[in-house]
DNA sequence: GTCTATAGCTGGATAGAC
DNA sequence: GTCTATCCAGCTATAGAC
């Protein structure tokens, strides 16, 4: 078993569980405390406050989702493998952190001052630029289909992303359980890429 | 100026904004008093507590997403036609609510009976089962490529809500602001339909 | 470092005057 | 119906013993 853990992590392990669930308003700190197996006070020992603690849940969650774009954007592939990989990636990240989706696009919506921080600590954000130039050349090369690369990127995102955020709709209208929705999402790596290149093809 | 409304229905507005924009455990009953102009105790007259009030604003809510597309879905058209018409459909009716997506995923998450209690509520739901099947017969009969009816849905759901939940990050990352976005949303309408044709054509 | 006890505050809900 | 004042539960945060 890895219950190794220092205290600290254990918190930590304990915080992101919980405000990944319940978001910072909806979350308690007694749920992390228990969900340590420790005591409420030593919360505040090691990490001072509630939003300090917040700040540094969010800022891993974040971090865990523009690192793996960043690395696949910004390899040297041909377009449409390049669109593969991220797909592929993308969806098998998420997989790992269903609740990500949803946490983050809702703090930011509490707060959008939240992304204009986080942009200020880290400039190593993708370039997307980059990534939107290369579309509309292809598109003007002929390669692919001519399209909008923002909206391109916008569907690329949406049909990566959403279905996690909207797994309890899925498991309540479809009635589909956990193990459903891992095959579904399996499934998705490469059916996804499949829609998208066809939607594109010249 | 359409300041004749009654203090029921001013509560209402203002409850569906604040808890739109912040949900039922960031909201706060002194916000709803403040945004409807009116001392905190008038709602508890009116509504007798949060919980309540929450739930008929969530009702409307949900009611607003599933009724535009319940009559959408049972026209008699041609599959293309009926997904063009869903597509544009569901955009506009998201563009003139676009907290919905974001407030509805999160509270389905917070609590998941919630889904269940409402379909109780509402046998009327849209008879999804129906347009899956279509989707299904037109993969055999070479109308359309063949795809799992449940992907195709839940890659047409993407492409629509997802932009409406990223707003926020849409805005921070590419620098977005309203009237772009509107823009954007206005030519989606068509984009995504055609983006969608495009891939599942046979 | 970890716990118990508690201070101090925020926010939902009620009482009662008008 | 609408307001002011207040109650009380629940929560963050701290004090202090061990």
């Amino acid at each position: 078993m890895s219950q190794e853990k220092s205290t600290e992590e254990q918190i930590i392990a304990a915080a992101k569980k919980i405000f990944l669930q319940k978001g910072l308003a909806g979350a308690r700190m007694q749920d992390i405390a228990d969900e340590a197996g420790i005591n409420k006070a030593l919360l505040h020992y090691y990490y001072r406050s509630k939003d300090k603690l917040f700040d540094i849940v969010f800022d891993e969650a974040f971090d865990k989702v523009i690192s793996r774009l960043s690395t696949i954007i910004s390899t040297n592939m041909s377009l449409p493998d390049r669109i593969r990989s991220i797909v592929r990636g993308y969806i098998e990240g998420l997989a790992e952190n269903p609740h990500l989706p949803l946490f983050i696009l809702n703090e930011l919506q509490q707060d959008p001052e939240l992304l204009i921080r986080k942009f200020k600590a880290k400039p190593n954000f993708p370039n997307l630029q980059l990534f939107l130039m290369e579309i509309a050349r292809a598109g003007e090369q002929g390669t692919i289909r001519k399209i909008s690369p923002i909206q391109l990127m916008i569907n690329i995102l949406s049909l990566c992303v959403f279905p996690f955020a909207a797994r309890p709709l899925l498991k309540g209208v479809v009635g589909m359980d956990d193990v459903q929705f891992r095959l579904l999402t399996e499934e998705r790596k490469e059916l996804v890429a499949d829609f998208i290149l066809k939607a594109i093809e010249p």
